[in-house]
DNA sequence: TATTGTTATACTCTATAACTATA
DNA sequence: TATAGTTATAGAGTATAACAATA
């Protein structure tokens, strides 16, 4: 049984323009799905925190610099698969914030280490909480397998562990 | 037999930095894996057509007026989740393409009618045998029931018919 | 020579607000 | 008043290229 080879729509459009939508190939791809599931998910999710907004991203990094103290700049871009240069803005935010710290590397004076402060920490449990919140939102109505099961597909759809 | 409770990842970051990466609690999201799986699916997927590349939403402008012939201006940017005013741009790449034409409406003079033409089917013909091609690649070493199942929890969890 | 972190710059995508023509 | 399309503008996120300091 396909995803959808027939049509998922109903009726054409209309002239006056009030009939349903035809979306052609369109709900059988799921590199479309999984870009609007994206969009929609992610629009409008922004962690409000010590008077400013924090990003996904943001989160991505205080995790990552929790679990991984002293981390240098380049290997936390990798990591996320930035561009070093791209990284530069969100760590100097989240230095300004004091959630962050760099110290210049004892054994390469080029490189930065970079540590999660406490008031860091005592943020990064608060974004913890909007996620797993956010986690229940959009898999509410799923399964505990159906949600394992969606998130070995997307991880081997994008090759995050291979 | 959760996602991952326990750790994905499997030593900490050596003081050198060339230890593995801990990864935290970030596996076991399925937002954070589904923006992974969105952002390297649709990184570098630009399709070169006429010379310049389109993006994925201007395939998916071309699909939904292929398929709905006269659409409106705005029911276009509803259907695919747009502000109006943000549409605008990739018409008028699409027209200066001569791959879509607007005709104003006879019954409402403020709007207008879009239209796909004949160079803008051939072209979406060439757009689609691209997303073909993308689909096997980022579904390889799937069956058709994984991709199908991927496709159904995707839809859901972006509310796409609900 | 190569690498680390940084800056300058630019590009893509999208949003808000204001405008015009029309309804 | 309200709506359709457009314009101007701004913001987030990311990239490339070049630079200084260091390896």
């Amino acid at each position: 049984m396909s995803a959808s080879q027939a049509p998922h729509d109903a009726d054409a459009l209309d002239s006056d323009g009030k009939g349903a939508m035809r979306m052609g190939v369109l709900p059988t791809l799921v590199g479309r799905q999984l870009r609007i599931a994206y969009l929609r998910t992610f629009k409008d999710f922004s962690m409000e925190v010590e008077g400013t907004s924090l990003s996904p991203g943001s989160f991505e990094i205080l995790e990552l610099l929790s679990c991984n103290p002293g981390l240098s700049h380049s290997r936390l871009a990798s990591a996320i698969g930035l561009e070093k240069s791209s990284l530069v803005p969100a760590i100097v935010r989240l230095e300004e914030m004091a959630l962050v710290k760099r110290k210049q590397s004892a054994t390469d004076k080029r490189s930065n280490e970079l540590r999660i402060t406490p008031k860091g920490e005592r943020v990064l449990a608060q974004l913890r909480s909007y996620v797993v919140q956010r986690e229940t939102e959009i898999t509410a109505g799923m399964t505990r397998a159906e949600v394992d099961t969606l998130n070995r597909l997307l991880t081997r759809m994008a090759g995050i562990n291979g």
